[in-house]
DNA sequence: TCGCAAAACTTCGCATGCGATCTATTTAAG
DNA sequence: CTTAAATAGATCGCATGCGAAGTTTTGCGA
């Protein structure tokens, strides 16, 4: 069958290209609409979908280190998109939550990216769509890497 | 069979993820053993295998824009790993081109994503990994999005 | 209880990438 | 041939992410 080796195709860079073409045709539309970049939406649905999160547990969600949660929080606290208020049990942490003009930018954000992720998988075939949703699933989980 | 439907799986934000994680890995061990970012790895392959190129040129394969390539070659150039001449056919674009010290560390390199790449490729399984591939090539291709 | 390691963030300096805008050159009209 | 439009990069200001190092608070072992 002749089939080429998986070695021989860069899954990584293609996977930095695909995300990065991705993130730009994101963020404009999110932009223009929610008034909100993409890394910011990625917030607004965490917070949206399971409630006030402390930064470590939106990092570990994101899968971005501290100093990246601390920027990005912060930038979306001067843009009046969130709150951060200490945690009385240990205030080491600090708790995030929505603010109602985050709530707003979120409702449009979600609408966005569902429309976004379906024009994602009508592009690449639904089938494939399932399967690569499954493969980068199973790349992320957090064992080892 | 109540498959469940791609829409509710939110690709873009899982690409976004994985992209994070591989090239946060990447980079500790491209700089590390070839002193060298994963982005200034993906421009070394290229003059690796296609000989000197344009900036525009640099900046479609890569699916970055001007700027960012400009910023990349610079720090590449202040590196040491490739030059920058205009060229005499047109004097408004500028040709990269690879030095010894760029073309040494593109080999380390090749190597260190050779192996990781594999690494992926075995993590998520090696059928899933060519459908992964076919699926962001086809994801990735120029017409519209 | 005291003291010290671990945990949770923050700060700092840097690389990366983007859109908007500018400059220099080339090309196309007229 | 002259000028307007298009093209190739560069510059600027910004958001995003990272690693290294610092700060405050917890928690735990002696």
């Amino acid at each position: 069958m002749a089939r080429v080796r998986a070695t021989d195709r860069r899954l990584f860079l293609l996977i930095e290209v695909a995300a990065r073409r991705l993130n730009r045709e994101a963020d404009m539309r999110l932009k223009a609409e929610a008034r909100v970049t993409a890394a910011q939406a990625a917030v607004l649905f965490l917070l949206k979908r399971r409630g006030e999160r402390r930064m470590g547990a939106i990092g570990e969600v994101l899968a971005l280190n501290p100093p990246a949660v601390t920027g990005l929080i912060s930038r979306m606290e001067a843009a009046n998109l969130v709150t951060r208020h200490s945690d009385p049990d240990d205030k080491r942490s600090s708790v995030v939550a929505l603010t109602e003009a985050g709530r707003q930018a979120g409702e449009i954000a979600e609408i966005i990216l569902r429309d976004f992720n379906q024009e994602i998988a009508e592009r690449i075939g639904p089938d494939s769509a399932d399967e690569v949703y499954d493969a980068l699933t199973r790349l992320v989980r957090d064992d080892e890497l």
